[in-house]
DNA sequence: AGCACGATTAACT
DNA sequence: GTTAATCGTGCTC
């Protein structure tokens, strides 16, 4: 696979609103018993230190938030509302709580095995949101903690298809009701917009099928 | 030890 | 637009 290298720790080891920008395009790769599973990337939040009251972290380190003071490049993965795991990968120098949520992604791989998990949704649906795509993907606190960059490792990111500026817009980070301003409306939100995830998603499947 | 809350989703009306 | 489902986490007692 020449056209798709699995991002480095440098990626991560950036400002986390420049890793949200960047990841769009990117393509989500998670390995499971062999078989890839995986999807563009089309939607992802910035969640920045603790004083970015929409972050964990704000509460400090905690055996929940330690993953994001640690190494950029791992995941962090945690469980909400009773039900519910959502992925995020740790961003910026280790010390500094900051990560990106991904919050939608565009299947491309493993779509038998993302539908068997996701049926009997449309396919529309079985991966635009954050708990989603883990539940597609098969991913939960056993994934808590992965290194990304580690070449073993069984959840990556490789590079996909650049996403110019005008297909992406941004907004304010979605379900942060409690959380005071000004930390409930930055626009930290990116997401590739709907006419241009089809053009994308093709370009991506017309290169697998010509290497 | 107990409790309120939540970076959500699906199934309702 | 409203609500129930459901449990890890962090805070309080």
């Amino acid at each position: 696979m020449s056209f798709s290298e699995r991002l480095d720790r440098a990626f991560f080891d950036r400002p986390t609103l420049i890793v949200a920008r960047q990841l769009l395009g990117m393509r989500l790769v998670r390995i499971e018993q062999g078989q890839r599973l995986s999807g563009l990337i089309t939607e992802a939040e910035a969640y920045i230190g603790e004083s970015d009251l929409g972050c964990h972290a704000h509460v400090g380190r905690t055996p929940r938030t330690q993953v994001m003071y640690g190494p950029p490049g791992h995941a962090y993965v945690y469980f909400t509302y009773g039900m519910h795991w959502c992925l995020n990968f740790v961003t910026e120098q280790e010390g500094f709580p900051a990560a990106v949520l991904i919050r939608a992604i565009q299947p491309l791989e493993g779509l038998e095995t993302i539908a068997a998990r996701r049926a009997p949704q449309p396919p529309a649906l079985w991966t635009n949101g954050p708990a989603k795509l883990t539940q597609a993907l098969n991913l939960d606190r056993r994934h808590n903690g992965l290194d990304l960059c580690d070449p073993a490792s069984e959840l990556f990111v490789e590079t996909g298809e650049p996403i110019p500026d005008e297909c992406v817009t941004n907004s304010p980070r979605v379900g942060l009701n409690s959380v005071p301003e000004p930390w409930k409306s930055m626009p930290w939100r990116f997401l590739v917009q709907e006419h241009c995830t089809t053009e994308y998603t093709e370009k991506i499947k017309e290169r697998s099928a010509s290497s």
